[in-house]
RNA sequence: GGGAGCUUAGCUCAGCUGGUUCAGAGCACCUGCCUUACAAGCAGGGGGUCACUGGUUCGAACCCAGUAGCUCCCACCA
């Protein structure tokens, strides 16, 4: 007993986690090469964004990610987790800019060298913090691999990318209605922008007609674009307007004149069936002023305010200008009325801005034909998503792909490789040097000194697409040991919401640079809420800081807690409660090595209790079968939670107290033997979910030598013949000695007081294992096969076996009330008696059911009648 | 506007091809216990018309139809 005083009552993991991690990294467990003789399993982490902090979701993802890596890595895959960053152009970007203006530096002042300079020195000031704190997280990514989609060799792939999808036709550049963000001043792609409903106004606006003949009045809930109008335009069967078709009016206040043309997209029944044509700000209009030849006429400024082309308010804020100008329209006289109306609005993902419809310049990636592979590969299940209802999700999104727009107008990325001669065209290349030889084909006078490259950088997608390739530099050397052996990636975990960002585009570059998929399986994690089903976000400030969780409860409490209940896809709940779950376990655990390690072993004692060992080895095979099924469904949580209830339940509940010795006394070798390779396999089970606690009792369960580790310790395998009878039997011993606990419960009787047992069954042999069990769990003195009816015995019944024990009858209220449970028991079994006499007596079932089917209602109907008699002879003791 | 999914205990979810003794788990709840591994614990217990309405079937939480509510995705009616 005396080293079970030296182990502190709980566990505390601080210490642990720091030591092991620090062993772990020492002894390079987590480091990947290839290795012919080993199959490679292979997770790529989703780069956070290079400048974020960790928050619950990517504690919730990478604990998955580690949980899949550490149980191949134990199974003896050469595991390779490659982490890593992303430069996140919009956001990080915006946050330098941010900064600088808070020290006073406008980004305009700035040239783009000095700008990225900043932006660099930022980057490696803050950069990075995140891997570091998914260390305290226990993540078993090799880190000697950490990548940045912004370093060199990325960048090169990126560069290298857009040159050869140029060249092969993919790549364009054109005047398109992009999505504009007036506050990081850049074009967005569609999957950017966000739509929200917002509640807003309609407003009747009167444009005089210029023969004087009175007004047409339109609806407009964008007030401050009436300059950029072009035209006026109705349905052509319209017959309230057609009159109309072909005269012209004037723009309020502006005074330009406009046609006022007809055409089909026009509704009746919108505002009143009178259209206001803004080809430059929004892309309806766009289209229609293409059919009709309309000027386009853009107002807006890259800040969002308007510019000199509008006339009137330059230099404001269109919202601002949105305000003025229904005033000035009111005052004027040409306001008809306002009215409230929702519409939808799209805001930056990145900024949070109202995106502007704009028309501008940018560079456009065809996706039509890339999308094929990727799409028949995700239909097919050659890459499978769980769960499998996204698939519906993405099929509907590659058949309605877009062009992807691949131009931002931003500094921090990697800046398009298009060269701009001094005639207007333009050449592709990897480098100036190479442009240069493409532009002297046309002008061989041309120097380094006539190129310009374009000043846009690529959308962050553009190079995280290619992650799975160029984090094992598959560009630059695409025949390397290392993409040869670790790709295809196996399995990627990621969130929902990036589906179509990232998932499907790296599907498509895994087929076109590879001809190969990316990764087999995607696993697709849910959104972490708070209580009120709230998003976790900073800006709601509902968000626990992860650091804190684990300093508060563990690593280990809070990889549980967070994989308690989050089947794939489905969001995650958050409840401080779940890590103190977690921790609980951690601390359960504890306290079984404690007990074990607490034990005297006397070596010359015989062997106690084999059936409670058989038991438990079979269990464990059971429940180990069972979560390996789960595991391969992508079951996480599943998993877990089988796992948790075989240590706690079967394994600490049951068995350990069925097997401990008494105060005092020493334990046999054989159990103490057999019970510590139990604990140790429990712990090599448990280990891709709580990593440290597993390593520190595992390095003490034995004699280690230096540099051996649970982390590459093999998992163990299920074996054996999975004895059912003997599992169900001892259910039928556990229960009946929940029975007998409440029957003492009910009396107020002392667990210490000693009860004899009487069973009255036809299978005494199946019992037989189990007398020494139940005796001890539930305090026997003696048990006996025979039956014991009569008053002052008290009697249950479980399946077709009696149970009696004598002790006295209860009286006066407790009588009362007992005779009322049995009787509403024995209604209950009379009726349930009948619906299976009635079943049995169907032809119709007789002849349908299956067997086995048949056979299990005829022993309910043989169990349920026992078990009124049963009830009944308690009754009549009860009574007697 | 289109599409997908969901609705099972107070909460979060399981429930595989319809058929084990009234439908399971974890948490929460109630009762009794500081019993030398663990009160971050032990023992016991209560709790559900499987959203609603019909249908198919010997048999439905599960299959079909409809209704209601919720969620998400996509979509350029100003």
């Amino acid at each position: 007993m005396s080293e079970l005083n030296l182990l502190p009552k709980t566990f505390s993991p601080a210490e642990a986690e720091q030591k092991w991690y620090a062993y772990w990294l020492a002894n390079d467990f987590f480091a990947a090469k290839p290795n012919t003789e080993k199959i490679p399993y292979t997770v790529v982490i989703p780069p956070p964004n290079v400048t974020g902090v960790l928050h619950m979701g990517h504690m919730l993802n990478n604990t998955i990610q580690d949980v899949l890596i550490r149980r191949k890595r134990m199974q003896g895959f050469e595991c390779c987790w490659v982490p890593g960053t992303d430069h996140a152009s919009i956001a990080t970007e915006a946050k330098v800019v941010a900064l600088l203006k808070e020290k006073g530096i406008e980004k305009k002042s700035l040239t783009r060298e000095a700008f990225l300079e900043h932006a660099w020195d930022w980057k490696e000031k803050y950069g990075g913090i995140i891997l570091e704190q998914l260390k305290k997280l226990g993540c078993s990514a090799d880190w000697a691999r950490t990548r940045f989609t912004m370093e060199p060799k990325l960048t090169d792939a990126v560069i290298k990318v857009f040159v050869d999808l140029y060249n092969k036709g993919h790549i364009y550049r054109g005047i398109r209605m992009v999505n504009w963000d007036p506050a990081g001043r850049t074009a967005l792609s569609d999957e950017e922008v966000l739509h929200k409903e917002a509640q807003s106004k309609l407003y009747y606006i009167n444009y005089p007609l210029t023969d004087g003949s009175g007004h047409i009045t339109i609806a407009t809930t964008r007030p401050e674009t009436i300059m950029a109008d072009s035209a006026v335009a109705v349905n052509p069967n319209d017959t309230r307007y057609t009159h109309l078709v072909g005269k012209k009016c004037t723009i309020p206040l502006l005074g330009r004149e406009i046609p006022i043309i007809a055409d089909s997209y026009v509704s009746f029944d919108f505002g009143t069936g009178c259209l206001k044509v803004t080809p430059a700000h929004d892309i309806n209009d766009y289209e229609l002023g293409v059919r009709h030849r309309l000027p386009v006429i853009d107002i807006l400024a890259d800040d969002g305010t308007l510019n000199e082309k509008a006339v009137l308010y330059v230099g404001q804020d269109r919202f601002a200008v949105r305000k003025q100008i229904v005033k000035d329209l009111a005052a004027a006289g040409f306001l008809e009325k306002e009215e409230d109306t929702k519409s939808n609005l799209g805001y930056s993902e990145r900024t949070g801005a109202v995106i502007e419809p704009k028309l501008s310049l940018q560079w456009f990636l065809k996706m039509e034909d890339l999308s094929k592979p990727a799409l028949e590969a995700v239909m097919s299940d050659e890459i499978q998503l769980h769960p499998a209802r996204f698939k519906n999700l993405y099929r509907v999104w590659m058949e309605n792909v877009r062009d992807w727009c691949i131009s931002r107008q931003l500094w921090w990325g990697q800046q398009i490789p298009a060269f701009y001669l001094p005639n207007g065209a333009f050449v592709v290349a990897e480098t100036a040097e190479k442009a240069l030889v493409l532009a002297q084909a046309e002008n061989p006078d041309y120097t380094l000194a006539d190129l310009k490259q374009d000043d846009d950088v690529l959308d962050t997608w553009f190079s995280s697409w290619l992650w799975p390739i160029s984090v094992f530099d598959g560009f630059e050397n695409p025949e390397n040991e290392d993409i040869k052996y670790f790709y295809p990636t196996d399995d990627l975990v990621t969130a929902p919401e990036i589906l179509f960002f990232w998932v499907a585009r790296m599907i498509i570059a895994g087929y076109e640079y590879r001809g190969e998929r990316p990764f087999k399986n995607v696993y697709l994690t849910g959104i972490v809420r708070d209580k009120q089903g709230r998003k976790m976000s900073k800006s709601l400030g509902n968000s626990p800081d992860p650091l804190d969780l684990i300093a508060k409860y563990g690593a280990d409490g809070v990889r549980t807690g967070m994989l308690f209940s989050s089947p794939a896809g489905n969001d995650l709940p958050f409840d401080e409660k779940l890590c103190e779950q977690g921790r609980n376990f951690s601390n359960k655990i504890w306290n079984a090595f404690r007990l074990i390690q607490g034990w005297q072993v006397d070596d010359a004692l015989p062997a106690a209790n084999h059936s409670a060992v058989r038991w438990f080895e079979a269990r464990l095979n059971a429940s180990l079968t069972e979560i390996e099924e789960h595991f391969e469904k992508f079951r996480i949580s599943d998993a877990l939670l089988t796992m948790y209830k075989l240590i706690w339940d079967d394994f600490c509940a049951w068995y350990l107290e069925m097997v401990k010795p008494a105060f005092g006394q020493s334990a046999d070798s054989f159990t103490y033997n057999a019970t510590r390779d139990f604990f140790e396999k429990l712990m090599l089970i448990a280990h891709p979910y709580m990593p440290f606690i597993t390593e520190e009792i595992w390095q003490n369960l034995r004699q280690r030598k230096d540099g051996d580790s649970i982390c590459v310790a093999a998992r163990p395998v299920a074996e054996g013949t999975q004895n059912e009878a003997m599992l169900k039997q001892a259910e039928l011993a556990f229960e009946a000695v929940a029975q007998i606990r409440n029957l003492r419960n009910g009396m107020g009787m002392s667990p210490k007081n000693a009860l004899s047992l009487y069973i009255k069954t036809a299978d005494a042999a199946a019992w037989a294992d189990w007398t020494e069990t139940m005796s001890k769990l539930a305090n026997l003195e003696s048990i006996s096969f025979a039956e014991l009816p009569g008053a002052n015995t008290r009697s249950f019944a479980l399946k077709a076996d009696t149970f009696f024990i004598p002790v006295a009858a209860p009286a006066g209220a407790d009588a009362e009330k007992e005779l009322a449970e049995i009787e509403k028991e024995l209604e209950y079994t009379r009726g349930f008696l009948d619906s299976v006499n009635k079943k049995l007596a169907n032809e119709k079932f007789t002849a349908n059911a299956k067997p086995e089917v048949l056979e299990r209602e005829r022993a309910k109907l043989a169990d349920a009648e026992s078990k009124i008699k049963t009830l009944e002879s308690a009754l009549a003791n009860l009574k007697a």
